[in-house]
DNA sequence: AATTTATTGTCTAACTCTTAGACAATAAAG
DNA sequence: CTTTATTGTCTAAGAGTTAGACAATAAATT
């Protein structure tokens, strides 16, 4: 039924659409079935990486999440799929790149999700039958959404980023992409936000251990702004005495000048993480 | 070289057989290449399970580890392949109760493996020079080659399991499988050593926060053997008056009568972990 | 039968770490 | 100069951990 002959500029130039679409390079075409089937087996099968990404703004922990450009509003985890000869740790940093514009940061596999029952069926059966000349549109063939209705076994990483460094960027099936305080995450498709759960439960585990929450940070802070990100990540409130105590003996804080707020106050220090 | 037009029976009866043999069922012949490549689509390509399954005996932590019926000394860790229709938690627990007989054991995934040169290409090209023979004999002919030689991504699971009620198993690529102390184990193939690591460090991490270590004793123990099961497990000695202690404080055992240890001394409870 | 020996189970003082309250320092406003 | 709001630090109280001591006891020894 929606099966085509032609293969969209926008996805041909894509190199690397996750979601809903192929994994496509400049030698495909739907006319050289050869090229076709190589193409394909450039990226191991039925295996994805998606990736909870972090910012720290307005006293909220946010989550970078992309609104696809179907009708019926389909959100999903910046995802992609892993090269033949790519680590998926580099899978995962090559897909945060694409979407960040940031290429050294924090990044965490903290889970896999390959329940059997974890299928796109449902959501793609929706997402089909509202946007039938939508995906002609963009040539994906019958083929192609074979492909992808498949089952997916998919690798969870977390990344933690200055949000204040990223550039979103929208991909070829985006409608847009967006950070949402993740009190307030919209529904996402399959099971991403328990991916999001489970994102943020094991940073919670590696904050102190790790000292990664410097991550979301810019690189000067105020100790009440580092605290504030401790609230934000753990939901519940620090007393500030015993946090500045804590935090100042771990020995990985660089003291600056004074900051000049302008408030009615004695001014705060800046710290800066020792490298 | 080492292609060949019959499958070997006992390949054929496995069912599953991990590293270095294809997933196969019944219907698989070598004539029919049509049911060959539907079978092959049986499992998820590329992706495997490895599991580090630990007992407890004599005071060491141990590792089930099959050594492989090849010239050569291949140890490899109990793996196999996930199901289309195969949850990954199901797979791992389909794996281990082939190799140990048990169902109901502590399962826990702890890492995937997945760096680009993760490749069996090294070791495979040492046993293919070593082996070709009997690989020939036992039907891997070079289609089943490359399926394996290619690169694979690897979750890792490790299970605790109780020493006395596993009866270990061999499959059919196996010389033997035997129970390693951890502090002696061979050299195992690929990175599957790393991978022995990385569960201690993780069922280090678990232990007392999930309480599982009571996994690896018999349904009663003393004091004495739960700590000497802590010491084997963190290489470190506790001390004794302080260990009954914490672990009487977590209000999880319930204490029996005594035992009779026939020893000259005051005669040690047994205790049970409440489940 | 009393004493000795080895090990188990428990108690407590000393020590450390965490928590909660208090107060001086200070930048700007009144 | 005083007031206000916030920062930085100190300390006492409380909680938890560690180290030493000692009673209980099952069998061996005398």
């Amino acid at each position: 039924m929606y099966e085509t002959v032609h293969t969209s500029k926008s996805i041909r130039e894509a190199g690397m659409v996750s979601w809903l679409s192929l994994p496509t390079d400049q030698s495909v075409t739907a006319e050289n079935h050869y090229m076709y089937s190589r193409n394909e087996q450039d990226y191991i099968q039925q295996l994805s990486i998606d990736c909870v990404i972090f910012g720290y703004r307005e006293k909220q922990l946010n989550v970078l999440v992309p609104k696809m450009d179907f009708r019926g509003d389909f959100w999903a985890l910046p995802s992609g799929y892993i090269g033949q000869d790519e680590g998926i740790g580099q899978a995962a940093r090559r897909i945060l790149e694409e979407r960040t514009g940031i290429q050294t940061i924090y990044l965490d596999q903290f889970c896999v999700f390959g329940d059997a029952e974890r299928s796109n069926a449902q959501v793609l059966e929706r997402l089909i039958s509202l946007n039938g000349d939508k995906l002609v549109e963009r040539g994906l063939n019958s083929k192609a959404l074979e492909w992808i209705t498949r089952r997916f076994v998919s690798i969870g990483y977390y990344a933690l980023v200055d949000i204040n460094k990223v550039i979103p960027r929208k991909n070829e099936i985006d409608e847009s992409i967006e950070w949402y305080p993740i009190t307030q995450l919209p529904t996402l498709i399959m099971d991403h936000n328990e991916m999001v759960a489970k994102a943020l439960e094991t940073l919670r585990l590696n904050l102190d251990q790790k000292l990664i929450g410097f991550n979301l940070l810019p690189e000067t802070f105020t100790m009440k702004e580092l605290q504030e990100l401790y609230e934000a990540i753990f939901d519940k409130p620090f007393p500030r005495n015993n946090f500045q105590k804590k935090i100042l003996d771990l020995n990985v804080l660089e003291r600056l000048e004074k900051k000049f707020t302008g408030a009615a106050n004695k001014a705060p220090y800046l710290y800066r993480f020792q490298q």
